[in-house]
DNA sequence: CCGTTATTGAACTCATGGGTTCAAAATACT
DNA sequence: AGTATTTTGAACCCATGAGTTCAATAACGG
């Protein structure tokens, strides 16, 4: 049995398992050892790359954190330039976030961050500012240059964003219950489709009430 | 024989002060000696009313439940029979409830809830049916009872009830920074005016806009 | 090839904390 | 009063797991 024994590999190997683990376990149930093998490693190497678990835990945090911004923010893109139809843009942007909001690792994420909040203060620093608030940022942006097109009447982009993205995560939250239930796409698309229908109504233009 | 242990009820001292200590600590790291000393009691006595810590903190996440619950039941109160000014008695009810969302032992027990969901999925059923879902449902059939007088028009009110609790606390996750900030007054109240304009824009009367 | 460095497994130390035992003391019930 | 029950403190057992040590070994660079 070749490993490959490359340094660089085994730090990512390292992350990626130590994510995985805590993911599943927690941070105090998640114990070194099993990081360890997850990422088909010995211990002592786990120390010789991270110092202790906490740090550990960070790094891995906001690795997973960062990826998932990314995603998120590409999600936006079409926004960027909508379609003549702004009401379906609208709603596959809407369902893209919806997807990535329910997949295993984000909800991993945000669970984590929760639990773990009050024994690691920073991490709020680390993840969240680079996270939601980033991505409300982009997407009020986005609105207040459609509110400039003419394509929109939000005159509070941001106050605007921040209630799509309410529109669009906060009925998860129950719906999932809390990040156990895996949602089938259809019910996905159902919630971005009464979403966008509500955002339109409120953010939409002067005539907005026409057809759907 | 009768039922009043020893010189006070401690079953309730014990189940307050391990509520107290698990939010503080969350659950791994609180010790059963932590929760006794908070309760002021010995720990054996802890063990003489809980089986084990698993239970314990089972049934004061049950108990912390039911008292939000009941809590945020109340607030609905005013929408039962609202006076001349609707949208005055929705803000009056979101700010309520936005009130009774940052509470300490609220945001603690939602934080607890996401945290230990994996280690004790039978939560969900206690508390999340408990709790949630049974306000989103009050809240919807307030919000029947007000479209068939006239007063809205959603004609589906378990949507609107979804997206008009979305549009309150959705706002506040990523300001409250996941709960560790306190959120002045001032501030409920402009998130629950903005949360009621964009609800009653979408939902409210024909003649919806006009109304202040 | 050979020295350097990273990796490995296994065993070890040590602190923490769940849960129990027990005899003494406090309390309640009659 | 007297008896049954609970509470209490302290000590105890024991499992878990973080972090370390170390000698053997695999990879790598020259």
């Amino acid at each position: 049995m070749v490993r490959s024994r490359g340094r660089i590999d085994k730090r990512q190997a390292i992350l990626d398992g130590a994510f995985t683990v805590f993911a599943r376990q927690g941070y105090a149930q998640a114990c070194v050892q099993e990081i360890a093998d997850e990422a088909g490693v010995a211990k002592p190497t786990v120390y010789n790359h991270l110092s202790d678990k906490a740090t550990l835990f960070r790094h891995a945090m906001q690795a997973a954190a960062q990826t998932a911004l990314h995603q998120r923010l590409a999600a936006l893109e079409p926004l960027a330039d909508p379609g003549p139809d702004l009401r379906a843009t609208l709603e596959q942007v809407g369902h893209h976030l919806l997807r990535l909001h329910t997949d295993d690792r984000s909800c991993a994420l945000r669970r984590l961050l929760y639990s773990e909040i009050t024994q690691f203060p920073d991490l709020l620093d680390i993840v969240t500012e680079s996270g939601p608030h980033r991505l409300t940022q982009a997407m009020a942006d986005r609105l207040a240059r459609l509110t400039l097109a003419g394509r929109l009447r939000a005159p509070d982009p941001d106050q605007a964003a921040e209630q799509f993205m309410a529109l669009l995560t906060g009925p998860l939250e129950a719906r999932s219950r809390m990040g156990t239930r895996q949602i089938g796409d259809a019910e996905l698309h159902e919630i971005a489709r009464a979403a966008v229908g509500t955002f339109l109504t409120a953010f939409g233009p002067a005539d907005g009430r026409t057809a759907d």
